[in-house]
Order: C-alpha cells, then structure tokens, then sequence
DNA sequence: CTCTAAGTAGACAGGTCGGTCTACTTAGAG
DNA sequence: CTCTAAGTAGACCGACCTGTCTACTTAGAG
C-alpha cells in the first residue's frame, strides 16, 4: 500500500478511538511503521492530515451507505434502511466502518468548534452530501418540494439523535427506534399525503 | 468568589469553546489568575477538575431546563416547552449557558470515548438524568408504562439530533423542526392513544 | 500574638508536542 | 549508468504539557 494511504488510515483509526488532539503525529507513525520525514513529505502538516482523515472518512461511509441503499427495492424502503445500516454500524456488523465510537464528524467538530474552521466546514459538508444522498431517495416518492425536504430533514434529525445517544449512552438500540419513528410518521397524513401503506406490521416500537 | 469555583467556571468555558485537550492548565491559571499551588490545592489533577467542570455543567443545564419546564401549565405543553427552550439555547437567547457550542457532554464523550472511562460515564449520567426530567413531565399524561418510556426516549433522540445538527451543521432551527415533529407524534394514535389535543396550528412545519 | 489554612509568583523537572534536518538507501525511468 | 523521487532512522529544536516545589503573603480563629 502507498505510504500516504498508510499513513490516512492508520491516522483515522486512531483520531477515531482516541480523539484528534489525544493523538501525536509519532504515535501515528510509530503505529504505521512510516518514517517522519515521509509524512511531512506527503503533508505540509498535522492540520492537513487530520483533513485528508475527514476525505477518507466521509468517502468510505458515505459509499458504505450508499451501497445499503441499492440493495432495497424503491419507494419508502431505502429510507428506512437506512436505520437498519445504521444499527449494523452501532451495533459492530460493519468492520469496514471501524469500531463504532460515535460519528467521527461529529466527533471532530466538537474538537474543532469554531464553524469557519476548515475541519468543522469539511464535518458539515459531509453532512450536506449525505442530506442529498437521502433526499435523492426521497425524491422517489414523488412528493410536493417543501414536503420532501422536510422529510429529509427528519431523517437527518433521526440519524444524528440515534448516533449520539448510541455512543454517549450507549442505546445501541437506538436506530431501531428511530426507524419506527420514521415509519409512523411516512404513514402519517400530515408528513406525506394519504397512498402511501401504513408501517411496516413488525417494526412497530412505539 | 471562592477560588475553586472560579476554576471549574473559568476551566468550563475555555473546554466548552475550544475542546478540553486544547486547553491546558496553565491557560486555565492565566484566565482566572489564579496561581498553579491553588489548583493543586483544590484538584489533584487536570483529570479531577474537568470532572469537576462536567458537574458543574450538569447542575447549571439541569437547573435551566427544569425551571423552564414549570413556567407552562401541566400536560403536553412541558414537553413541547424543551425544544422552545433548545431554541432558546441554539440562538444565544440564554446567557447562563455559555455561547452555543453544542452539547458539552457529546464534546466531552467525543475526546473520552471509552466508555469506561468516568469521564465519558458522567457524560451517560447527565444524560440519564435529563431523561429522567423528562420522564416525570411524561408521567403526567397517565400513559401505560411502555408507553411513557418510548415516549421519553423519542424526545431524547430529537433532543439529541437537534442539539448535533445545530451545532455541525448549523441548522438553528432544528430545536423547532423537532418541536414539530414530537407534536405531530403526540397527537398521532400509534403514540399516546386517542384523547389528546390535535397538534398547534401555527406550529405546523412539516 | 500566634498559629494555620489558603493564597501569591514563578522556577523547575521530565516528558511530549509539531516540525525540521542530515545522512543514507532504495527502485524505477530515461 | 545516471538521475530523481520516495523512502529510511533518528537527532534535534523551541514550545508547551502536567505536576512539584520553594519562598513568601495574607486573613481569620483561638
């Protein structure tokens, strides 16, 4: 493998399970076996490569949920599971993803908290490209425009609560529970007009 | 003001603002002007005073959100009150709880991901108890117990989503968006059964 | 007045931080 | 064969880290 992929994703491991600042660029090479000089060969800085951690990162989940999103038939299914994707990722049913320790945006904007900070933009704009992947599939459903970006927005809201409360507490449960959430309120009269079938019967939760 | 307290408040905003591994001790001294003895006096350890900054941030959070829940007549009107409230916090309407910067307890987990740890464990705690709050306001609609508890856990996770959007994305309005949707829940027969009110009209945004 | 607890300023120790540098070693392209 | 780009190990720099320590000051209790 290519020193510098080397160096991303043993650097992503580790900013993940152990937070950004707790970690040193020696201990990252020390654990990739890569020489100092190589890593500043290929970054100008620490700063540049936490940033190319965050590329990394949010290519690899984002093609990770993409792909959970082909593999149901079209319509409401998609949406919903996206929360079955999720509880395989709380849940460690997806080694690609590593160890479950939060949402590593999330995670990386708490450490960087200033919004005009490069790496909080960059933990946003992942969150705006998965907004648009789900309101792709939502478009499917072939409803009024306002109607369907606020059901993108739900989602969001459901996806970013579930992540949090199953790292911070621990309810690993909790994108189950937000999917029941979702089907009731796709099943709803005010969320998304009368055609659509009511929830699934087995995945009632609430 | 006694110097300990001076500490664990001058200590909170600087963790709160920029993250608790950014911030060193001699940062925290030269902002209080407090000497170094005087916090080893108090604190045998940096360890020791972030727990003591994430209690203090427990009492102060609590206190808010609990007496703003009493300034609304029984009912549903506490629950819908929390995400007023949330509003409130977001858009840097309350004083009292520092400029918005998220969730400190979600910042604190993201850099002591190990659960075990007691840092990230008193993280869960708070969280515990701001469900049980909640818990209370929801008991006071005489729900079956399996309802009552699906229903605290439904506020948590929009609680959750829209204190973590706000904050990455910056979408302000998520405390009404969630507001929304836990009315339109509300008033939904899957969730508390027929009898209550419909949902506020003018509170509609779904 | 005396004793004590809590405070001050700031030097210091041992370690780690991000980052630079020298000197040397490959491996492949022209 | 030669040149270059990418690699190695690791010393080194100044800055900062947590935590300890000396020496001194202050305020209140007995």
């Amino acid at each position: 493998m290519e020193k510098q992929d080397l160096l991303v994703r043993t650097a992503f491991t580790l900013f993940y399970s152990r937070g950004i600042h707790a970690v040193g660029v020696n201990l990252v090479l020390a654990e990739s076996g890569v020489a100092k000089k190589t890593l500043y060969h290929h970054f100008p800085s620490k700063e540049h490569l936490i940033e190319a951690t965050i590329r990394y990162r949010d290519h690899r989940y984002r093609a990770w949920l993409a792909s959970r999103l082909t593999q149901v038939p079209a319509g409401k299914a998609p949406l919903l599971e996206i929360f079955n994707a999720l509880d395989d990722w709380f849940n460690n049913r997806v080694p690609d993803l590593d160890r479950f320790h939060g949402c590593f945006f999330i995670n990386a904007s708490a450490e960087f908290s200033d919004r005009e900070h490069a790496i909080h933009q960059a933990c946003a704009e992942h969150k705006t490209a998965i907004a648009e992947l789900i309101r792709s599939y939502v478009d499917n459903l072939a409803l009024p425009d306002d109607r369907a970006e606020a059901i993108t927005r739900l989602i969001v809201l459901l996806k970013e609560g579930a992540t949090s409360m199953a790292h911070v507490q621990g309810h690993l449960d909790a994108a189950l529970q937000a999917k029941a959430l979702l089907d009731n309120a796709l099943s709803t009269e005010g969320f998304v007009g009368p055609g659509l079938q009511g929830p699934e019967r087995n995945d009632r939760m609430l």
